[in-house]
DNA sequence: CAGTGGTCTAGACCACTGA
DNA sequence: CAGTGGTCTAGACCACTGT
């Protein structure tokens, strides 16, 4: 995830490609200090250890002092490979104890959260936005309890279509927390998604996003052009801006979406 | 995601919670050199600044050594604050052209993947597994163009539920490239899922993961107790080590699970 | 070609933590 | 208390890339 090589939207690059310097294709970096190795090389090389058994799973590396003998460097440039390492969860570090394999690699993925607009226009397909409804509302019990806001709290209660090429590709269900945003309620979501402003008015905060599926009702039904009970891909994200709840959104994707990712 | 002070599973630290030194509290970092600032104090500081719009979306950030001036400290240290803002999204560097902010930070979510067994105990529930069928079969066409694996390749099929305290809680769908791992004919998936006899077996390798929607059929409704019809949110997955593929799973959550994650 | 980030170094001190 | 990783420095050279 540090290696500018790795593909921009994806993630804990095992495979991390290095560019070849053709000076150095003739080194064996396992061997001496023949030539000085640079922090990428040093990663590939003890990625490679490890991924071909040399270094077995729980079994300890050698210390840092040691590594950058071998491999003729400083400290330092060994510490960034295994810092880089252990951040990709597939070594453990700890003071005075060493650098252990881990004996379960940590798995886990990296996705991108792209705006609706994007995930559409990089299918090469033409977007489409329309507003359904819109309203301010006292924010149902439900809202409040996700969100942590105070009994009484107003929200800007929105329902938006995104299309791709003409055909329903996402439903869109957001509540724009009033007491936070109260401009929301001047903003005019005819002509963009509230998605799109919220990144212009906030763009840096927290947010807690999951998935799940859900079925089909006859309204969601409608508004994606699918059969009743179909099952659908759900997403749904609440975000915080410096303690405040700004927004809750579920995102409904029309039948057969995926999300992919690798690592 | 370097920060260790993140919480072990998440991601992408916008809070970056910095341990404060007591003797530090004073400092105004935005002002003087008065005392030098760690690199987790330049971050921070940047962060800030950026969160709380006194550097707008776009625009161009002083240069590492202007900014290691003010904060008094060496270049090397404003890079690794630097790195990890561009590592975690928020910034953007091009050698020659400077540092600006993101104008829409790139969203991102990391996830952990764990074991079925671990997700179960977790939740401070008793695990149980059990092998519903195990075969041994042609590969389907569907599973070799999605392995790329050659025709007449065979493979091991196995079937397995995963409780969680006496319920049905993952229904496991797995096959096993017998071209890339033979051994597996000859493992017993009876005590232990197939998921920690790869794990044990090919610890490191890569993935490719996707989420989605399904419908409970027949079956699924039955190994999962649940309605047919119901929306079951599913994980496929398809691994590779050194260019072979050698497994392939679809893994069926229990209805109303949910991935949930925090960035 | 000049400005900016990318990386490396040799050495230093510090912070944790296992024995 | 001693060994290991964590971080910082001051300086250097390199690799891109905008002008």
């Amino acid at each position: 995830m540090h290696d500018p090589s790795d593909p921009p939207c994806h993630a804990a690059g095992l495979g991390a490609a290095i560019k070849l310097d053709y000076k150095r294709i003739r080194m064996n970096l396992s061997e001496g200090p023949s030539m000085k190795a640079t922090y990428r090389e040093v990663k590939a090389d003890i990625l490679s250890k490890i991924t071909k058994g040399h270094w077995a799973p729980g079994s300890l590396i050698p210390n840092e002092v040691e590594l950058a003998e071998s491999y003729g460097c400083a400290r330092a440039t060994v510490n960034r490979a295994m810092r880089e390492l252990a951040d990709d969860g597939l070594i453990e570090r700890r003071r005075k104890a060493g650098t252990r394999v881990r004996s379960s690699p940590v798995r886990q993925a990296r996705f991108d959260i792209p705006l609706v607009r994007r995930e559409i226009e990089d299918k090469g397909a033409e977007y489409r936005y329309s507003l359904a409804s819109r309203s301010i509302e006292g924010a149902p019990d439900w809202l409040r309890a996700r969100l942590q806001l105070e009994a009484g709290a107003e929200a800007l209660h929105l329902v938006c279509m995104h299309y791709a090429d003409g055909d329903p590709f996402q439903h869109e269900d957001r509540w724009i927390n009033l007491g936070a945003l109260p401009q929301a309620a001047d903003a005019d979501f005819t002509q963009t998604g509230p998605n799109e402003w919220l990144v212009a008015t906030i763009p840096f905060s927290t947010a807690e996003i999951s998935f799940s599926a859900t079925l089909a009702d006859r309204a969601l039904a409608e508004y994606l052009a699918c059969d009743t009970g179909a099952p659908l891909f759900t997403v749904e994200r609440a975000t915080w801006f410096e303690g405040d709840a700004n927004t809750f959104v579920r995102l409904t994707y029309r039948p057969g979406h995926r999300m992919t990712t690798r690592y």
